[in-house]
DNA sequence: CTGAAAGCGCTTACAG
DNA sequence: CTGAAAGCGCTTACAG
């Protein structure tokens, strides 16, 4: 910045006021336009840190997710993304750390040596200790989360329909012995998936089928033995919601290979929408989550709490979900 | 820090010493741990701006990586994952700058606001004005790339085995009529896929089959009209070789629907491995690019450019490829 | 309207 | 061995 004032022949505070825009600070146009002429023959580039560090605080927040869970592409990332987009259209630096292998305090530190306003992270990174931690520094702690929680400010990513839907459309074909598959064992699930199962489960219930949650995880050897298990039991149930599509194409193949008709005898949906759902024979009837429909403005909400107000009203994503029939139920 | 010094009693120059270690400073064991119990009490982060700020070069590394583009999970973003853990542990800081928007010299400005010592993306990011820019501001840009480039340092992946093994497979069964699907036409597919399919074509070329390079995009209308077509112009080949696990899936499925036996008439197999190869039927056969065997570490090129040494040598990812057999191929 | 000056949190030659 | 001082690139009251 002293290369670009000395090149326009103003001060070092002139030109910052010119190339700020800082409000109250009049500057003849004729100057100016000299500061940002050299600026632009100079390729100026602000320093954000300095600017920060003088200002006494930043303007960068900083999302936290793990590398190899993204590939997972669960709705949280695909919510911090959505997130990020926004925040940096209100003027902020959006950087994503994504060292996986960090959570709580050691977690706080990493970010704390960014001095940023805000983190935006999924709800297992923090600790009480690391969220007073945080605040105290003066960065606000976003979690995002499937449930409300009371440890911070929390995004709320409600899936809830998305099983709701499911068990709806298997109690109007007509299932009384309906299996929630998946969704309840491993903390990956959770974190991924969100209550849509309990949801699912609860309906199907209130609906006065006979409901059985199983865990499940999604290969093909566990697959064939839960159906080997319900043929030899006589256990087959006549309705299947699957947590993902894998869950639910999984299964759905493991019975057509053991001569089950879909869906004649066992209807099969996913409270999920994968493109493979295609892919399998017959096609897997799905439940989506119509994302591009969601009216929610998460950053609405993470905005708030950077300017250190918080809405929890905001800050709720109720997913809005659609049946997407295919053959399978 | 200061706080920390004067809680230790000590100058905050001392202070500094014993935090960082710095070679060459003797300072006696008792200042020592009193500097660093005033550390841990305060709870003390360093502020890495400020001391970037002050050395003239920062540890920071920037990775950029297109959030949505990171969902379709191509090797350059795997890749990259690998790159951030290991350029962590040698002591940078690894953050993903995600805006999809930028490239060029957009891109280089919000990078060089962030005055990085380095930043790794796709070579499409680059032009030559960005990474003049870059240069001159003392960021080193390093590219990732399926194909070697001089346009700045690059990370070549190499994902030609993946396609030449597919090909020969197919070869070896006695396929003489091969289709090689996809990987050719948009962006996005070079980006994803590299230059497995030329291989692909040009192994089964150098094999003596008739060989024909099909555009592809992997939907269910797209595979179903192909398959009409072969059907009525009687050009039914009698090997596909896919370029990812969906594309094969979609020509497999349509392939049966339209009463064609797999493998027997037609062998589908696919350049590349994923879940769903388990969920169609005949199960699809496929060539796994064995990352976990993989020896090459990207890192030791991308330490070396921070360190001023570049060695294209270093900086080429051949994948191994092994061929997974199932059913269709 | 514009400039000189202080100071953000740090590091590092340089004196003592 | 330890401290006082300068300075990284910026912003912003405060004087002129």
């Amino acid at each position: 910045m002293s290369d670009v004032a000395r090149r326009a022949g103003v001060s070092r505070a002139t030109a910052s006021y010119v190339l700020n825009r800082t409000p109250g600070a009049r500057i003849p146009e004729q100057t100016r336009a000299r500061v940002l002429e050299a600026a632009e023959q100079l390729r100026y580039v602000p320093h954000v840190s300095a600017r920060s560090l003088r200002r006494g605080r930043s303007d960068l927040v900083v999302g936290h997710v793990d590398g190899t869970a993204v590939l997972r592409g669960g709705l949280s990332f695909v919510t911090l993304i959505q997130v990020a987009r926004d925040v940096r259209e209100a003027g902020y630096t959006f950087l994503i750390h994504g060292d996986p292998t960090v959570t709580g305090i050691p977690a706080a530190r990493s970010w704390l040596a960014l001095r940023p306003a805000a983190v935006v992270a999924t709800l297992d990174r923090y600790t009480e200790d690391s969220v007073a931690m945080l605040a105290e520094a003066g960065t606000v702690p976003i979690a995002l989360s499937h449930t409300p929680s009371d440890l911070t400010a929390t995004v709320v990513i409600d899936d809830g329909d998305l099983g709701r839907t499911a068990a709806q459309h298997l109690l109007d074909r007509g299932c009384r012995r309906i299996v929630v598959l998946g969704g309840c064992s491993r903390l990956v699930d959770r974190q991924t998936l969100g209550h849509r199962m309990d949801e699912a489960e609860a309906a199907a219930e209130a609906g006065g089928a006979e409901t059985r949650r199983v865990p499940f995880s999604p290969d093909r050897e566990t697959a064939a033995d839960l159906v080997r298990t319900w043929l030899a039991d006589g256990t087959l149930p006549d309705g299947v919601v699957g947590a993902t599509t894998t869950h639910a194409a999984h299964i759905l193949t493991a019975l057509v290979d053991a001569g089950v008709r879909v869906p004649e005898q066992v209807a099969v949906l996913a409270a999920d929408d994968e493109p493979q759902a295609e892919l399998v024979r017959p096609r897997l009837t799905t439940v989506s989550a119509d994302l591009a429909a969601d009216e929610s403005r998460m950053a609405d909400a993470v905005l708030a709490a950077l300017e250190g107000r918080w809405d929890p009203e905001l800050a709720v994503r109720r997913l809005p979900a659609r049946l997407v029939p295919r053959d399978s139920a």
